[in-house]
DNA sequence: TATATTTATTATCAAAAGATAATTTTTCAA
DNA sequence: TTGAAAAATTATCTTTTGATAATAAATATA
């Protein structure tokens, strides 16, 4: 199982057997149920995650209404900002799926990195690559309007837009679900 | 002048006085007149900038229109993501104040970076506060409707909305100019 | 398989935004 | 200071979205 983070590790930087064996004997791997909450708004995140099976949504509750802001699914890692500023959390973290992750701590990051010096020089590249995504994400939300962003999305994102029920899908893309389901009506008119 | 990027550097880590002069010597001041280009669409990015004063915009042209998607004041970096990724720019710099910036090029930096190790740490937590920004300013504008997008802007970045044209302002909060100036009348109304 | 629950669509009406053009206000330079 | 250019507002009309409720379709479960 821990095979998948290994591998993920792999792409960045080169470990050596010991080096495997240590993040092996590191990493704490953990099950969730469909609808688990790892993360509620108010609370303090004391953990980090690595997905390595299933996925994950971020939702803010705004008006009694639930908005999703991100989806996470397998090789992708989630780092609360609640986490980071030791702030108390305004979003929720909720198993869309049964999953299975990779739990990460500030004592055993800290731990792995003294053990591992060059995990962070993968840490700096994966948070840089991070924050272009997060650019681009933003850029092109504020660059198109709902219907291409749900065209967008299922182009490039194919497996989630399958994965993840519409309404989901509808208040991640800023709009309501019964919008997305006009918008899905008048691309299926127009393409025939 | 570069007094202002060792105040920035030392919020983060504490430099002695031998690395505030390696700072000092590497580093190139340019100054650029208000709508100076930086970077254009297609270009390939080489250098990344710290903003000592003015102000830069980046935009996509889509379909023969400006879209703003940032906005940099003084003490904030801009590292292009053509920088980063080595292609070509889908954006434009621009310079919408007379501006004096501090550019860095991967060679320099990496000369940097080489003279004083512990600047990597500062990129680290650097970019992890951007990050979390990114996330944050993604979040709100999804949550968000315009006039609330714009509530808010004027509420967090006062300083933005009085030194940026209204228009350009528009963009970047994904509207038109129209549709902002109706906004602001109605809010005009609403507090009386 | 039947039934309850969840998910998706449709209909109606009101509110907001886009497109376009005209006009007013502001800014800046000759 | 005045005249041109830039920026902001207003008006009109069309399109899209939001809110709400009803209905239909799909999925899960007893």
């Amino acid at each position: 199982m821990d095979e998948l983070i290994i591998n993920y590790i792999s792409k960045y930087i080169s470990l050596s057997d010991e080096e495997i064996r240590i993040v092996r004997e590191q990493n704490l791997i953990r099950q969730y149920k469909k609808n688990e909450v790892l993360l509620a708004e108010g609370e303090l995140a004391t953990e980090c995650y690595f997905i390595l099976s299933g996925c994950v949504r971020a939702y803010y509750l705004i008006d009694g209404e639930e908005r999703n802001t991100a989806f996470y699914i397998e090789n992708q890692t989630i780092t609360p900002i609640s986490y980071q500023t030791h702030s108390f959390s305004e979003y929720y973290l909720s198993c869309l799926e049964d999953c299975i992750i990779a739990v990460g701590s500030d004592e055993r990051n800290k731990e792995l990195v003294e053990k591992i010096p060059k995990l962070s020089s993968l840490i700096l590249q994966m948070n840089g690559e991070l924050l272009m995504q997060k650019t681009v994400e933003l850029d092109d939300f504020k660059n198109y309007n709902p219907e291409q962003r749900y065209l967008k999305l299922l182009e490039k994102n194919t497996d989630l837009a399958n994965r993840v029920p519409l309404y989901h899908l509808a208040s991640y893309l800023g709009i309501t679900q019964v919008s997305l389901s006009r918008i899905r009506k008048r691309i299926s008119l127009q393409h025939r």
